[in-house]
DNA sequence: CTAAACATACCATTCGTCCGGTATCTATGA
DNA sequence: TCATAGATACCGGACGAATGGTATGTTTAG
């Protein structure tokens, strides 16, 4: 197997492909598949190579998982920017890229990171910082109750669909993601919050 | 370490020390942490002692998560029972059961679950059919949409509890819960919920 | 005594990691 | 322009540690 060997050397591309290929499997095989041949031979290298790029296992993962905080990040940014309305902004966006995601073919990017969070205690504080930050940057504008439960429920769809269970979501997920929206908006009058329709 | 051996027999116990203590190390060391020995010593047992009383390390994980489906089970009955009102009366149970599980001790267990289920595709199945049908069953009083957020609501505070992150549930947990349990409720007046099957 | 409830020793496999070696790329200088 | 030297990219096997599982011995309960 020296096809690699001889081949023209692309280090990014190769970078790239054992990230996703890490995504891929454990997302698709479970995290216990997730081993250094398996994602070395996905990715068409063999373990020297990963190893070039990756100093451990753990060095991969960690890569996995700043790839993807990367993206949502930027995804939430750009949904952010083109919504006028500062009041319930930053739920907004986070709430349509989770519904985003279960279109998505990325999703399985997450499922992997969703799977690692749970394994292993030191990824749970990376995200768990990340989040809190954007919390706190936006607590102004995203601080109500409303917010906090738009965000938890798009939080529990897209769990749900992780654990194949698209039930949950009601009959109607279309339905509920705009429900969950319209959480997010500024009570219309009076400071009563039950909602009307 | 012979203290097993020379002790007074008591399988049921060990047996149920064994489930106990896998969940427990799951959830506080990782799903990768919980290995035959690991669990084996920790309940006070040998390798030996550990396969004499589950078959195979999947049928010890089998068995934390029949046991965690049947606690849940129960704990839904329970509070099911005691609500007089029919609408919303199953949403109103999980939802309970969800806030009190974070502050029960045995939030470990389904901690361990959740982290099974995210590496096993055939748990998935088993938690994924019990709920379904258990929805399915309460379909008629709980098949509105605010149902639905609320459940999901429910799961993702439960979620975010398990990855550390208290401060996704907003201000003040309690405050949550009660909102939530409100959304249970059949609206004040004008039926129209929008939503019927 | 018999069977259940454990302990102990052992095996085959797998995994993460390391490392010497080889091939390719790139900058440099004449 | 072209040789060359270092840096980078990648190969492929060795190795130890750990793991799931087995086979067998030993103690306890009824």
């Amino acid at each position: 197997m020296s096809e690699a060997h001889t081949r023209r050397k692309q280090p990014d591309v190769v970078r790239r492909a054992l990230l996703q290929e890490a995504a891929r499997i454990a997302a698709n095989e479970g995290l216990a598949a997730v081993t250094i041949d398996s994602v070395a031979k996905a990715a068409g290298v063999t373990k020297g190579g990963l190893f070039h790029h990756f100093q451990s296992k753990q060095a991969l993962i960690d890569g996995v998982m700043a790839e993807a905080i990367a993206l949502l990040e930027e995804d939430v940014e750009r949904r952010m920017e083109g919504d006028p309305e500062p009041y319930g902004r930053f739920t907004r966006a986070y709430v349509d890229c989770m519904f985003a995601d279960l279109e998505r073919e990325d999703a399985r990017l997450w499922a992997a990171i969703c799977a690692s969070l749970m394994a292993d205690a030191s990824l749970r504080k990376t995200w768990s910082d990340w989040f809190t930050a954007r919390l706190a940057r936006h607590a102004e504008t995203d601080g109500a109750l409303e917010h906090a439960i738009a965000r938890l429920a798009a939080d529990g769809v897209w769990h749900a669909s992780l654990y194949g269970m698209e039930a949950e979501c009601g009959p109607d997920r279309n339905a509920l993601r705009g429900r969950l929206i319209e959480m997010t908006r500024r009570p219309a009058m009076s400071e009563n919050t039950s909602e009307d329709r």
